[in-house]
DNA sequence: TGTACATCAGTGAACGCGCGTTCACTGATGTAC
DNA sequence: TGTACATCAGTGAACGCGCGTTCACTGATGTAC
């Protein structure tokens, strides 16, 4: 009623995320290479044939997916930095975030733990490539650590890929469908506290051989 | 020429494994999902409904998989525990039987990996619990080192579980299939052993809170 | 503001294809006598 | 050893279905004058 003009442009765009959202739905309980084109955009309400007004393929709506999830990741990287600072215990403010960023973003983190190992093709690689690039950070970061000012790029490196495995670890049991037992939660937590203190109690003792 | 002869159980059962064989062939750079009981029997070298005869679908090939591949990550730590007793160092000694046993089982390490996330129903489910089993026994394993005999069954398992994730970080590099390059096998060996190295730090530095 | 034309997101019919599954069958192997 | 019948792994035709992709279309929005 009141005058809200939609440009033909952001209805476009709108059409393209209800798809985006659309594959993160179906993707709970499936992966990329058993979805399909037609369930797409039946679950986004559009014509199979509108799909290609806005992805050349599936491949391609993969990359988007990728790239969405990948800007998520990042986000939490740096709330993460924000929390650190207001709090002195590394530990536990890290994986608070790690946490409610998990549980507010389900879908873009289990579309990429999901892909990571059983993607195909370009996905697959975009996503490694992205971790990869994530870990690199991640050893800078560390690098900035009084204890850690000595140590090898590649001893953070290494530092930096255990964190990042161990993270994960936590991420896909907060994820996993089957694990729907919310109360679990906590102890899930707990454990990825023990987990970070015991490598970070490795890395105090640490000495390179190198 | 030779009076051999093969009974028809014999038979039936060398077609059985050459359906076994022939899926995890195509499992090299695909998942189970996207994979179509006639490709399998294709590839195996029968008609698609002869399947019938020895799997009632595709899903009951996929839980022998499982079982088959988990057998031979059994047998790994069989192996594991005969070459630690003849050498001193556990970290060596235990890196090279990983390396040589997923080097010798390729397809099964793979298979392991990439359903781990991705399979759906019985093959996660599977897969979860075999693993789950797997960190169990490492857990018991862990406890009659000396230096870990007063730790709490919670720890052990903690620490069970870091061990196997860090593990399964290194087959997933050494199965990878984007990654030919068998010149980096001694350094995805190298930075194992670092890994490994580093939480066994930890561990000689660990006191429970609880 | 009004008109005439261009753009283009979404439609709907149609295609050929591989899919899982059914069914009746064949013919070699196994078994009973 | 020889015969008659039973078993059953593998065959091949047939089915209905969902798939990705093509194409000509519609009608609302955008643009130029």
């Amino acid at each position: 009623m009141t005058a809200e003009q939609t440009t033909r442009q952001e209805r476009k765009q709108r059409t393209r995320q209800a798809l985006v959202d659309a594959a993160l739905r179906l993707l709970i309980d499936r992966n990329l290479a058993s979805l399909s084109l037609r369930e797409v955009t039946k679950e986004a309400g559009i014509v199979p044939t509108a799909f290609y007004r806005h992805f050349a393929s599936m491949d391609d709506l993969g990359i988007t997916l990728v790239d969405e999830s990948m800007r998520t990741l990042r986000g939490m990287v740096r709330e993460a930095r924000k929390d650190r600072s207001s709090s002195e215990d590394v530990i536990t403010s890290s994986v608070q975030t790690l946490y409610s960023q998990v549980r507010a973003n389900e879908d873009h983190f289990r579309f990429i733990m999901r892909e990571r190992y059983a993607g195909t093709g370009r996905v697959r690689a975009a996503i490694a490539t992205e971790l990869r690039l994530f870990a690199s950070e991640l050893a800078v970061d560390l690098g900035r650590f009084d204890e850690m000012r000595a140590w090898s790029a590649e001893d953070l490196r290494m530092m930096a890929d255990l964190i990042v495995t161990a993270m994960l670890g936590t991420v896909m049991e907060l994820v996993d469908v089957d694990t729907a037992d919310r109360e679990a939660d906590m102890e899930i937590i707990r454990q990825a506290r023990k987990r970070l203190r015991l490598i970070l109690i490795g890395v105090a003792g640490w000495r390179s051989e190198t």
